[in-house]
DNA sequence: CCTTCCGGATGACATCTGTCATATCGCCGG
DNA sequence: CCGGCGATATGACAGATGTCATCCGGAAGG
């Protein structure tokens, strides 16, 4: 029986998910948790074998809590297949990435997978993230576009960063020309779109 | 037996709902899709009685959808309880909108309101709703801080909105100030949390 | 009918943003 | 050791953005 404990913030989901798995006569889910700062505490109590994390969460974000418990089988579930997801969670130890679009069927070959030692990786998304590259973005440009991406204002930036306002614009105009964009806002978008901020 | 259609972009969603759904002794789900742009053709074919609805879907939103079939019972499912959806939905006759937070009792409870006739909406929701009040912004304002939103710049939504640049500009200043932002990027943040654009 | 009010529209002005040329520093390879 | 490279840092400048005072026209109310 593998033991499975199931973390994403929408009830009607989790409940839902929990459910098709518990159809799978090998699988149990054995904890269900709506914050990622309760998975922790949940893992002591439960000891479950496999993880499965969605990203969005409230408290603390799957792929945090990933990067919190290292050589524990996990298995990210995501409704966005962004390629700095993928990464970050395999760069945490995460050998399952599933997409929220799969079938059931597919998630639970992902934990039978995770769970004997192995990797299951959606196709699309491993394409993807392929195709995507890396984050051409150095982590000074990451820190001033997250803040702008707040909505802060280049004064604002400088004084979180400590740094001078001509500094923090060229940051934010290195990151967008590197995005391809053509002012701050598509350069935000297009950085939460491929999961780099 | 209350025939179910259930539209919602992701497969395991849409399968473990379907799933919870059928438990109910008087719901039936006959059938799913997975784009907005498929309900009307599936909602021909099998004449379901109660149409649940996700708003966000490719093809067409739930929001449309709904308001191109007015007179049936339909029901919203959304992650997101933005005032601006609350109130579109019952603008286009939408008798029943649920959280994705919301338990599977609760879902199958609002189905047969809405079936009944009723209504259902989530108290929570509701009172959200009720606090935001109502959307600010005239209709060009809308309209520019849209474009905005997707990275238009002054001169641009000047162009497709044929306005002159010092208009927009002007519709943005109002914008910014009736939202309480401090500049575009927060401005758009606050209209698309409250499900204004 | 006249007044008031509000959304829509405009351009001038001050401020903020994005670009560029340039400088410093640490690191790697030759 | 030295040159080159890339990340970090800076300020000057041009162009984009946000604010303001103002005007116009239609709807609501006296």
């Amino acid at each position: 029986m593998i033991r499975v404990l199931l973390a994403d913030d929408e009830r009607l989901i989790r409940q839902a998910i929990a459910m098709l798995l518990g159809l799978e006569a090998d699988i149990e889910v054995v904890a269900q948790v709506g914050r990622g700062d309760l998975v922790a505490p949940a893992v002591r109590e439960h000891e479950p074998d496999v993880l499965v994390l969605d990203v969005e969460m409230p408290g603390m974000d799957g792929l945090s809590v990933a990067e919190s418990m290292p050589g524990r089988a996990m298995l990210i579930l995501t409704s966005f297949g962004r390629p700095g997801y993928l990464r970050r969670a395999l760069a945490a130890g995460v050998r399952g990435f599933v997409p929220k679009d799969a079938s059931a069927e597919e998630l639970a070959r992902a934990i039978r997978k995770v769970h004997a030692g192995g990797r299951y990786l959606d196709p699309e998304m491993a394409a993807a993230a392929m195709t995507a590259g890396d984050n051409p973005l150095t982590e000074r440009e990451r820190d001033a576009l997250a803040l702008a991406a707040k909505g802060a204002s280049v004064a604002q930036i400088a004084a979180s960063l400590h740094l001078t306002e001509g500094t923090v614009r060229n940051y934010l105009s290195n990151a967008i020309s590197k995005l391809g964009a053509g002012n701050r806002i598509t350069a935000i978008r297009a950085a939460q779109d491929m999961g780099w901020i």
